[in-house]
DNA sequence: TAATCATAGATATCATTTGTCTACCATATC
DNA sequence: GATATGGTAGACAAATGATATCTATGATTA
C-alpha cells in the first residue's frame, strides 16, 4: 500500500516549478536530470498533469513546461489525484455490498488524509523551503 | 493504491468470526466458503492474524480459529497491520532526503487516518450490525 | 529547413499480489 | 494406534500493475 514512484516525482517536479522558475518555460529534460528521470517517462507524468489543469506544455524551441496562472491553489491532493486517479483505498468489498461497514470505516478515514492533503499547498512548502535557506 | 484483497479477508474474517461466534472454533473451510477462497488461501492471512496475536488456531478434529482473550480491543488498524505491514504510504523519497518536506506532509496526513483506523474497533461494527437487523 | 522540444504507441521488465497444489503436522475419537 | 479431521508451510504459477525504454512523430522557433 503505497503512493507510486510516479506520485513522488509529480510533487517534487511541482514543487521544483514553483520553487525555481514559477514564470518561465522549463524543459523535460531539466526537469528529469533534476531527478534522475527518463525525458520519456517524466513526460507523461507531465502530460497528466497537464490534463489536470496545472501545467501547460509549448512544443518547440525554448518550449517546456509552465505552471498554469491557478499554481497557487495547487494542492498536494490534486497532485496525487491527477496521478493516481480517484480511486479510493477500499473501493471493492465482499459480495459487493454497497452497505458494508467496513468499507465505510475506512473510507471515512481515509477522508480525513484527503482532507489534509486537500489542505496542504505545494506553494506553502516551497515558501517553507524557501524560508529555511 | 489499494488495500489489497488480503487485507479484506482479515477484516472479514475478524468480523465474522466476532459477530458470529466468539467463543467456539470456526474452522477455516467454514471462513472460506462464507468468503468464496480457498482454505489454504485464507490460512496463510489467518496465520498473519495469529501471528499478531488476534487468533489463535487448534488442530485436529474439532479445530479451528477462536479470538483470544483481547478481542474486544482489536482495531481495524490492528487487522490491517497484521496484514499489510508497518508500511507508509511514502516512505521513500527523491534523494533519500530524510527531511524531505513532501514526505512530511504526506506522512503527517496518513497519521490522521491511522489515528481514525486505530479508534475503530471490529467489536463496535459487529455490534452495529446486530443492532441493525 | 534544421534544430529543438513535447507526445504517443508499442513493448519490455520487474515486483507484488493472488492464488493453487502438495505434502506434512497436530489432535481427537473410536 | 489407526483414522478422520483440521491447520501449516513451501514451492510454484498466473495475473496485475508499476516502471520504465525506444522509436517515430508532431509542433514550434530561428
Amino acid at each position: 500500500m503505497k503512493y507510486s514512484k510516479a506520485t513522488n516525482y509529480a510533487l517534487h517536479t511541482m514543487l521544483y516549478l514553483v520553487n525555481v522558475t514559477p514564470e518561465k518555460h522549463v524543459g523535460v529534460q531539466q526537469l528529469a536530470t533534476h531527478q534522475d528521470v527518463s525525458t520519456t517517462y517524466l513526460s507523461k507524468i507531465l502530460t497528466k498533469l497537464a490534463k489536470a489543469g496545472m501545467v501547460e506544455s509549448v512544443s518547440g524551441a525554448n518550449g517546456g513546461y509552465k505552471l498554469k496562472p491557478n499554481w497557487e491553489d495547487i494542492s498536494f491532493l490534486d497532485i496525487i489525484q491527477a496521478i493516481e486517479g480517484p480511486t479510493s483505498l477500499f473501493d471493492y468489498c465482499l459480495h459487493h455490498d454497497p452497505n458494508c461497514l467496513i468499507q465505510k470505516v475506512i473510507v471515512s478515514a481515509e477522508e480525513k488524509m484527503l482532507d489534509e492533503l486537500r489542505n496542504q499547498k505545494i506553494v506553502d512548502i516551497a515558501k517553507q523551503m524557501a524560508g529555511a535557506q
